[in-house]
DNA sequence: GGTATATGGTGAAGTCACTTCACGATGAAG
DNA sequence: CTTCATCGTGAAGTGACTTCACCATATACC
């Protein structure tokens, strides 16, 4: 009976709640929405995209990409564009606005961590990772995985 | 620059993502969605409660919680009875099944608790805790406290 | 007792994220 | 030049949420 391993997750999972809270609120501030800053952090980092690529990175529908960049576009933030080469995809890139305010939110989170993880003391936080990194493994051997 | 704090948010994020999906899978294979699964929680741990006492427990509008219970009585889990002091309220109660259902459940998060943290040594499983409930503090007083 | 006021729950209407299905337009391969 | 896969989107539907208005009941105050 892992009684210690059924408090960790607790906890664990009372950091998602906290956190998904968190960064809702925030992102709401700015007119934002969590699915809609996911589409915008994929852009960040991966340059402009076509609506399928994105279906794919966030793992949903592209119907729902569709409407998520409509939503985007509505506010000022992407663009829609012809692709280059294949006249039946449409790049999605960041307008002026969009990549600034992107790169806010990358301030936002770096302080974030900051106040999250600031004053701990440097081997509890190693300490931390390591076993995140450990949780993290496992999490991902289960959700592709099969059933042990 | 908090560079290891930033690695360390990347890190609980990825988990808070894996995590809420596996969750979400497996409610959605016994035809639960994670709103209506989080109400019974509530009810197991507190007993039959007031629409509005879960309202406030789940941090949502009572209107809201109206159309969870309609959803989870149409499923033959909780039931909606009269309150028997105020004429007002309705305490919503399990009915056997729905009792059956949360303790599955019970269990199945015991289990993932044993993969997620079963083969760790005992060392690093207590310092993953003991940071874990340090940032969870922190993160308790940036949600309900005000800014820095 | 009787009136004011707060509280519990719900109808109506609307937003957002998401899905499946069907379809038109284009690319690619035979 | 068909055939088939792929990109995006209209249509329709679900679930979680919200706000606002409203009714019924509890409560408090004179």
């Amino acid at each position: 009976m892992p009684a210690a391993a059924v408090g960790a997750l607790d906890r664990l999972l009372e950091v998602t709640v906290l956190l998904g809270r968190d960064m809702a609120e925030g992102l709401a501030a700015h007119g934002l929405t969590v699915p809609r800053a996911t589409l915008l952090w994929h852009l960040r980092e991966h340059g402009p995209s076509t609506q399928r690529a994105l279906a794919d990175a966030l793992g949903v529908t592209p119907r729902n990409v569709t409407g998520l960049v409509d939503g985007l576009v509505d506010g000022g933030l992407v663009t829609r564009e012809p692709h280059p080469t294949d006249r039946r995809a449409t790049l999605v890139s960041f307008t002026d606005r969009g990549a600034r305010l992107v790169d806010e939110f990358g301030a936002g989170q770096a302080e974030l961590a900051g106040q999250l993880f600031g004053g701990l003391a440097p081997e509890r936080l190693e300490c931390l990772v390591a076993g995140l990194d450990e949780v993290l493994d496992r999490l991902r051997a289960l959700v592709s995985g099969v059933a042990s």
